[in-house]
Order: C-alpha cells, then sequence, then structure tokens
DNA sequence: CGGCTTAATACGCAAGACCG
DNA sequence: CGGTCTTGCGTATTAAGCCG
C-alpha cells in the first residue's frame, strides 16, 4: 500500500515508510553508497517479510491440517503397534473426505427412518382410534357379540371389503394390457387403499352387515 | 467529480533445496 | 517420502496523480 505523501517517482522514499530504519537515512540522496545501501537493506527487508508472511501462511495451513486431524475420528484412529503417529497431509483429506461422505449417508439413512416412523405412528394412531370405537361400543352394548361369530359372517365381511376394494379398483383402472394394469396397480394402492380410505370402507361394510344380521 | 493510469503492496502458488 | 523453508513470479488490491 502508498504511503500518504509518497511520491510513486522515488520508491526509496515509500521504502522509508513502510521500512524504516535508522541506521539508513533516505533523504541522503548524494551519496551512491547509501543508495545502494538503502537498496539493499529495502530489498533484504522485503525479502525478510515475505518470508515471515509465507511461515504465516504454512502455520496457517497447518493449523487447518491439525484441527481436522483432531475433529475427524478416522483420524484419530491409533495404531498401538507404532503408538500415536502422525497421518500425512494428502491421508488427513482423504479421511476427511471419506468421514464427510459416511455423514451425509448417515443424514440421509435417519430421514428415512424418521419419514418411516411417522407413518408408523400415523398408522397407529388410526388403530388406537378404531380400538377405542371398538370398546365404546362393547360398553354400550356388553352383551353383543358374547354370540359366537360364524365363519359365514367373518367370510362376508371379507368378502364386503373386497367387493368395495374391487369396485374402486375396476372403476379407476382402464387398461388394454397386463404390462399397463402392473403400472397402474402401485398408484391405485396409494390413491384409494390409504388408511383412512380403508377404515371407511370397513366402517361401511359393517354397518351394512349389521343390518342384514339384526 | 468520475474515470483512467501508474506504482506500491499484499497475497498466493509453485519450484527447488534441504532435512529427518 | 513427506514436510518445511526460501524465493521468484503472477495477480489482486489500494492509493495517488492526472485529465477531460
Amino acid at each position: 500500500m502508498t504511503e500518504p505523501g509518497a511520491s510513486p517517482e522515488d520508491p526509496w522514499v515509500k521504502v522509508e515508510y513502510a521500512y524504516s530504519d535508522n541506521s539508513l537515512d533516505p533523504d541522503d540522496e548524494d551519496s551512491d553508497y547509501h543508495q545502494e545501501a538503502y537498496k539493499e537493506s529495502y530489498k533484504d527487508r522485503r525479502r525478510r517479510a515475505h518470508t515471515q508472511a509465507e511461515q504465516k501462511r504454512r502455520d496457517a495451513i497447518k493449523r487447518g491440517y491439525d484441527d481436522l486431524q483432531t475433529i475427524v475420528p478416522t483420524c484419530q484412529q491409533q495404531d498401538f503397534s507404532i503408538g500415536s503417529q502422525k497421518l500425512s497431509k494428502a491421508i488427513v483429506l482423504q479421511k476427511t473426505i471419506d468421514y464427510i461422505q459416511f455423514l451425509h449417508k448417515e443424514k440421509k439413512k435417519q430421514e428415512e427412518e424418521v419419514s418411516t416412523l411417522r407413518k408408523d405412528v400415523t398408522a397407529l394412531k388410526i388403530m388406537k382410534v378404531n380400538y377405542e370405537q371398538i370398546v365404546k361400543a362393547h360398553q354400550d352394548n356388553p352383551h353383543e357379540g358374547e354370540d359366537q361369530v360364524s365363519d359365514q359372517v367373518k367370510f362376508n365381511v371379507f368378502q364386503g371389503i373386497m367387493d368395495s376394494l374391487f369396485q374402486s379398483f375396476n372403476a379407476s383402472i382402464s387398461v388394454a394390457s397386463f404390462q399397463e394394469l402392473s403400472a397402474c396397480v402401485f398408484s391405485w394402492i396409494e390413491e384409494h387403499c390409504k388408511p383412512q380410505t380403508l377404515r371407511e370402507i370397513v366402517i361401511g361394510v359393517l354397518h351394512q352387515l349389521k343390518n342384514q344380521l339384526y
């Protein structure tokens, strides 16, 4: 950076600002000896300053590698036959990359697990509501169900549910080939076999059968 | 006053020497 | 062989001076 007041035409004056040296007088411009000596001093000072700056830069890089080795668990594993050994920079970098990739995979796995657990919670909540309804129905009419339900009744319930599902399936899927059918099945399941939909179907079938029986 | 030029300085990289 | 140090070089940044 240029010091204020320094003339660009006279670099050695600028040097006086940047690297002041009491042993050399930059004002003594008549002396070639002093000029040369000052030039040399300037060069030396520049070189030293640069060397120091470079050392500082290397220190910063070294600190970075040391920090990585401290932070990354796979860099801390020790070979007990040798003891704690310093890893090369290349190895520290490679292990760091591997560790970051491992963390990414772990994160993805955990996100998938959370999603699955959320779905489980929803399903369990629905089941809980159903069981509570069953319990309430039993409390309202304690003698209902004491008679053994016949296989025929069970079959009728199952048949009613399946019939209802088939109607929905048949109405939503109109395809020309088996390949098309295969492709449609999953989207139909996702759309029409949601827990809430199934619950409504089952309730409808049970109501219908109940009316028929009593 | 804003844009351009110039010079000094800061910064970063790479090559080569050296060391353990 | 890997790390460190020194040094030269190129580029970016900054400040001063000049000019229309």
